[in-house]
RNA sequence: GGAGGGGUGGGUGAGUGGUUAAAGCCACCAGACUGUAAAUCUGGCGCCCUGACGGGCUUCGCAGGUUCGAAUCCUGCCCCCUCCA
């Protein structure tokens, strides 16, 4: 192995920005300065395949020492999936079958992909190395750890203190990431602040079995869209990196002002000084927030689509959201399939409406009405059926709309 | 093996016989305002009928039962958790 490996005069951008924290530091700038390519381990468990700009963090960080010329090494976790990720509360989380598995996988790179260089990222599975592990290594394994070392983590001291529910599983489960690491012979491996004790045990193995012990590579929590928790999928303030162009736009413009300046810093390559600069304009209020803001939405929705798209989605956010204006495409639904239908009903029916007292409700709020193609707006009643000719668009709310056909 | 706690609407979590379609909070939806799908304010948030007033139906793990009436009481079952041994 006598690849190339880049030695940047600063580090900085590499070790501050979009980081939490290494252990050690030190250590790891030493390995940057060695000039040697560099393991970098990442795992994922097929479970949930949808990724979110919450990932894109450390998928950048990756990218970065990638395009330095080192060597990512991504780990399927095949099997800790099978017996179900326990970090976070429940530890209820049902088997997935191997086909599953499987396809959660292919979903997820496609995804990793995007920000990742395929081309130099070595792709493992578990199952290569569990799939023939016997009892008698399970217990080697976990021979070299107490129940005390792991109570002390923060999560499970958490739990125990509150009588939650803690599975035997979930002790093995960092057990078996940092089995992942001594495998894989891993330099660096990366994560999310709350892996730290996962990352770490993995650095203990590795000096237990006679290893150089691996630098856990830390990155921030990145906020969600609704601006208080940490971006999930289960909370529902995310933006998935597959979402469509409008969406991912959109999403990004209903972050709360105080968030602009961190998704910057963690998402894009604006430099420091420019964010900085962005920064103390909003404070000064000599700077509209909102135009950073879409300055950011235009950036990520280029990074995930294409600039077309992200000036497609942009022209489309001034029109209907901020013009109220109705957008060049919608929903078609024929006139045959409405005939004569109340306006409730016909809400319901063309799905503008999840039922007809939703209808009802929509109407009552003043959130409909039917645009004709001279602009022309029909303020309507729950139980009338109104007069509808083809080309008549019925508007339900900011962003539901329907086309006559 | 034993003792105890618990399963409520998308989430959390009150509610221990009627005033409970079920508090509060979060999420979500709509409206107003605005510099945005930010913030703020207001309203809504099971389903069906009604222009509205209002009416009807279904819901509190599952199945039965008691009662004029049950999320609330009883019986059985299922599931979850804690502790002791």
């Amino acid at each position: 192995m006598t690849s190339r490996v880049e030695i940047p005069e600063n580090l900085s951008p590499i070790t501050r920005r979009g980081v939490s924290r290494i252990i050690s530091e030190d250590e790891f700038t030493a390995m940057l300065r060695r000039g040697q390519p560099l393991r970098l381990k990442m795992g994922f468990d097929p479970s949930r395949p949808d990724i979110h700009l919450g990932h894109v963090v450390g998928l950048r960080k990756l990218r970065q020492l990638q395009d330095l010329g080192h060597q990512v090494i991504l780990i399927v976790g095949d099997w800790t999936a099978q017996i179900g990720d326990p970090s976070g509360r429940s530890a209820t989380r049902t088997m997935l079958s191997h086909a599953e598995v499987l396809e959660n996988a292919e979903s997820y790179m496609r995804q990793f992909f995007k920000v990742v260089d395929r081309d130099r990222t070595q792709v493992e599975w578990q199952s290569q190395w569990f799939g023939e592990f016997t009892l008698a290594n399970v217990i080697e394994l976990t021979s070299r750890f107490t129940i005390n070392q792991f109570l002390h983590r923060e999560d499970f001291a958490n739990r125990y203190s509150q009588n939650q529910p803690i599975a035997i599983t979930e002790m093995l489960y960092p057990l078996m990431q940092a089995y992942d690491s001594v495998v894989i012979e891993s330099d660096v491996e990366f994560g999310g602040t709350d892996q730290m004790f996962n990352l770490l045990v993995g650095r203990e193995l590795q000096g237990m079995m006679g290893q150089t012990p691996q630098q856990c590579f830390m990155m921030p929590i990145l906020v969600g869209t609704d601006g208080v928790q940490k971006m999930s999928k289960s909370l529902g303030n995310y933006v998935a990196l597959e979402e469509p162009p409008q969406e991912m736009y959109g999403k990004l413009m209903s972050l709360p002002d105080n968030l602009i300046t961190s998704y910057y810093e963690y998402l894009t390559d604006v430099p420091d000084a420019d964010i900085a600069e962005m920064q103390h304009s909003m404070e000064s209020e000599t700077a509209n927030p909102m135009d950073f803001k879409k300055g950011l939405a235009r950036y990520i929705t280029a990074v995930f689509h294409d600039a077309d798209a992200a000036s497609a989605a942009e022209s489309h956010f001034e029109k209907v959201v901020q013009r109220r204006d109705l957008p060049d495409d919608m929903p078609k639904v024929s006139l045959s399939d409405i005939a004569e239908l109340p306006m409730n009903r016909l809400l319901a029916q063309t799905g503008l409406a999840s039922s007809n007292a939703e209808a009802r409700r929509l109407i009552t709020q003043g959130a409909v009405e039917i645009i004709h193609p001279n602009g022309e707006r029909i303020s309507v009643t729950p139980g009338d059926a109104p007069e509808l000719r083809a080309g008549d668009v019925i508007r339900a709310g900011r962003r539901r709309f329907v086309r006559l056909v």
